[in-house]
DNA sequence: AATGAATGAGCATTCATTCAT
DNA sequence: GATGAATGAATGCTCATTCAT
């Protein structure tokens, strides 16, 4: 019979998953180990068990995210016929980033715009699995630039670009900073667009 | 002599003064009325003589900032031969954006990438000043576009996707989340040319 | 040409005034020297030109309230035909008593309930206007007596008798305190007959 | 060897009694979270472990009241031989509840003379609370009509009607706002007589 | 492995009052 | 007579964390 009320490894598992739920619904400063406790059904106190402080707990909260993003990554890499058609990979690659980002705001705002001195502590293991997602990026690009579909210098540089791109068309709209007469499908299509424009074949090199 | 604590209209600046440093030297969730006080000399309660909140002190903080970058871009603008050379101008522009962000680190974050939430009671004035900045490259956009310099279809759209790839470049260096091994002055330089080339007449249209 | 900013004896006036409205229109613990200040025109400061402190400000708004009480139940008195009927005269007295205390819930609890450290420093001067109204209940109740149409073995203390209930009525429904299936006109109308009766003749003296 | 610093059940306990001196001593809008945590020697967040919020505690507070003096209107009302005679039982009642309110000042105050304002969360329960006390001199009151001993129509409305001029004496008491010339008990005595007597058989109903 | 109890530091804001001008 | 500037104390409440059990 299992009990409603999750512990050992299950309540890792719990805590987890509450946090990120607790984080997506309410907001990363709504988010407080008395909340996180009382969703999961256990003690402020019992969290420190599985997690060294709030600090590592969101460490943890990132790399998860960090994964569910490279799994999105690489789906949209694959349903957009991984090897015969890098430009269309791309492209699908980037618009499930930024769609990753766009629906879970408050998530997307914590693996990417904490401010560093949360993550000061795990760097090495947070921009390990972060470094991922972006050789998903690079790969593609370095098959485009094989395949001549592509003109990319340093595949991984070229990488970086995008994400920059990415990422910033992602912040500004959540910060609900970019007008709203701007602000919708088409635009996003536009940046997007922009972003990958600069790897085709004709323009410069990134 | 000149006393240690300001008072008067001096006070007003001082705190803001202090503001911009205590948010620039720990970042925004330390900014606290109380260490602003700390750090300028003056009790808690005095700050409220000059700003009615909290959020009214940012907004400020803000709005200076606004008009700092606002300087910085028509001088970047004008020194690279206002009318003469779009393009010149349009890369100027996009270097002195970058460059502001990345020597106020964390004065820029709080003017781009905080949280309506805490922002939401005067959204208006905030706004009209930010796009003040956009009209400013949407007028060198536009100048290009007519001089056959730039292809771009409007040049509002083009100012905001210029902006967001120069805002995600910023924000992931202040971030931190740009690999040490490629966040360099050439990778910075990488990510204003993708920015920029995009416009490029050759290029699709933004 | 009259200044909308009143100045001298009539700030005075205009802080009484504003004091009230503040209080009758927002409750007691809204009323602060900056409120009261804000509304009159006048700096929090100036307040303090005419009356020492908080405690005498509303000292003062007490002994009017009394005043006007006075003036209320005279009133009462006199329209009730003053000497012929005793006993419409106490009834109507004690109707507006009670009317008064409805109609300017926090101005009556000012009057009536403030806590007694609030009133230590001015008794005497305060317990002289309020007795002035006791003793017009005193009168009538006097001169029914004689009459005999009261049964009173001593005015003075059925006066207060009689105020102890009526105060007492006044007070539990502005406390909110009278269970909703009661407390209407019926109710009150009950209770202030009960409070009446006990002086007809026939009924124990008071 | 008892700690003086209470903890666990005890701690909950040394709150709602220091609380409650507090509340005598120092008065309502004197009672503060860290001044009773101080006073029970313990952190002011410690008090937030045993009640929700200040309101929560007032709450509490005020239950307790309740139920003590529920208590002692029991015992008033079978000391004075609970059936054979009403009018003995309604007066030790009536004389229970004016000792009680004279006896506990400010546990009076907090219990009947609160603003809604400040107690708006938890009304039902507090009302119910409240009730059964009032139900207690309806009883006696039902009881003493269906014998004949009193006039009565509705036992409800003359429950409240009493409890109305009994409230009213000891408010004015407790306020300090009755003559000093006048408060004896041979006052109170008389103002509990008048509120009594017009239950009398001969007297009109209530 | 898990917890209930406890805490000190911190928060934004309001208050009555004082003082130099 | 009037004020603007300034303040210390206070408020209810939340937080991440620790510790004894």
């Amino acid at each position: 019979m299992p009990d409603a009320r999750p512990n050992g490894a299950d309540l890792r598992r719990a805590i987890l998953d509450r946090s990120r739920s607790l984080l997506v619904e309410e907001g990363y400063h709504h988010l407080s180990m008395r909340k996180i406790a009382r969703a999961v059904g256990c003690s402020a106190t019992s969290i420190y068990l599985h997690f060294e402080s709030k600090d590592a707990l969101i460490h943890a909260l990132i790399d998860e995210g960090m994964a569910r993003l490279h799994d999105r990554l690489e789906a949209a890499r694959d349903s957009a016929g991984r090897d015969d058609d890098p430009a269309a990979c791309l492209a699908a690659m980037a618009r499930a980033y930024v769609a990753f980002g766009l629906e879970n705001p408050e998530y997307y705002q914590v693996m990417f715009q904490l401010h560093p001195d949360r993550m000061a502590r795990y760097p090495a293991e947070h921009y390990r699995r972060a470094r991922r997602n972006l050789e998903l990026f690079a790969g593609v690009l370095a098959r485009g630039a094989e395949a001549g579909t592509f003109r990319v210098e340093n595949p991984d540089v070229g990488a970086h670009v995008l994400w920059t791109a990415l990422h910033g068309l992602i912040s500004l709209l959540l910060a609900e900073r970019v007008d709203v007469r701007i602000a919708d499908e088409a635009f996003v299509e536009a940046a997007i667009r922009h972003a990958l424009d600069g790897f085709r074949v004709g323009a410069p090199a990134s």
